[in-house]
DNA sequence: ACCTGAACACCGTTCAAGT
DNA sequence: ACCTGAACACCGTTCAAGT
């Protein structure tokens, strides 16, 4: 057996999260993350590609963290909590709370990651973890009662609106209202949603 | 009076746009737009701040171009057509058609400028093109009936749902699919956002 | 197999200087 | 006022070499 290898393709993934974290995207550079890593830029090639298989790198550790966070979600009771305060009498169809998970582990993954958030909008998914998004995204369609010919659509729309809004707010375009507001916008944006789901 | 100015602010913007439109976003440098005015780098720096203020000039003209395409748009006949053919038995309100020619304006914009266009969703917007985009959205809202207090978060989630389609469109999120299936979800979008906004 | 070291073309920005 | 020229720290990536 060969020598352990000093560091993983984990390892420059979690790195370079970090440093998104701290300094912003900008400051994730293959030489800052070796330096953090006490390695030369070139021991990163071996692990990723080089800088966009990188950034892809991230884009798919954010999407195993929305998957993940959405999944160890409680289930919340009934009705609803997130839906309830804003219409009260509407029903909910079944299946939703898996969709209303989802939703809000995307804007709580943009919140710990709102420098590294906006690349899901700007790099085609197209990996293993994009996918597995994409299919919860559509078991909670379908069990929402949506047809079956409905849901690819209804997949697209409703995540590029969530997800539209979570980098949005992560990119600070909304930086000039407080964090009631923007509650209040988002869950504003879950009704128009389940609005479109439920009608017809 | 002092010799002539050789290059202008709007010489930069439109060479990096140029650039981007060509070349991509990362293919915009303060040295490839001065080779492109066949200038220094440092010659740029009193036209536009710098990197960052050359990108939010970018933002600016995108912007402008969405608001003078939609204010050039012919008025829709009726019943409005981009609207139609989805539902034609539901009701229009008065003003839609602002609301629409903004929202294929953005689109339209979004497709001439692919690699610029996801700036809008990463940069805040605070500048005077900004807010005469925000404005023309209110304008719409109101014709369309809207009460004036619920205006203000409407045009943010209908701007946001709206950006968030056509950068990712524009980012090549929905790259599997072909344009007939995007222009149906771009109506659908547009149907979802009027059943919101007509609803209560 | 995994990492180092030197090197290259290029980047954003500074400073001082020209006209 | 407007632009140049040289320079600096830094970037992504190459190549060849070490162990």
């Amino acid at each position: 057996m060969g020598r352990t290898a000093q560091i993983s393709r984990t390892d420059v993934l979690a790195a370079a999260l970090e440093l998104a974290d701290e300094a912003g995207l900008e400051s994730v550079t293959m030489h800052a993350v070796g330096r953090r890593l006490a390695v030369t830029p070139m021991a990163l090639y071996r692990h990723v590609g080089g800088k966009d298989a990188l950034l892809d790198g991230l884009v798919e550790t954010l999407l195993t963290e929305v998957t993940e966070t959405a999944a160890a979600a409680p289930a919340p009771a009934e009705p609803l909590a997130p839906w309830e305060p804003l219409a009260p009498g509407e029903p909910l169809a079944p299946g939703e709370p898996r969709l209303v998970a989802l939703a809000y582990a995307m804007r709580d993954t943009a919140r710990r990651h709102p420098a590294a958030f906006p690349l899901l909008l700007s790099r085609p998914a197209v990996t293993a973890a994009a996918r597995a998004a994409r299919d919860a995204v559509y078991l909670g369609l379908r069990e929402a009662g949506l047809p079956a010919e409905s849901v690819p659509r209804a997949e697209r729309l409703v995540s590029t609106a969530i997800l539209g809004f979570a980098a949005s707010e992560a990119a600070g375009r909304f930086a000039g209202h407080d964090q009631a507001v923007r509650d209040a916008d988002f869950a504003e944006l879950l009704r128009w949603l389940r609005l479109a789901l439920t009608t017809s």
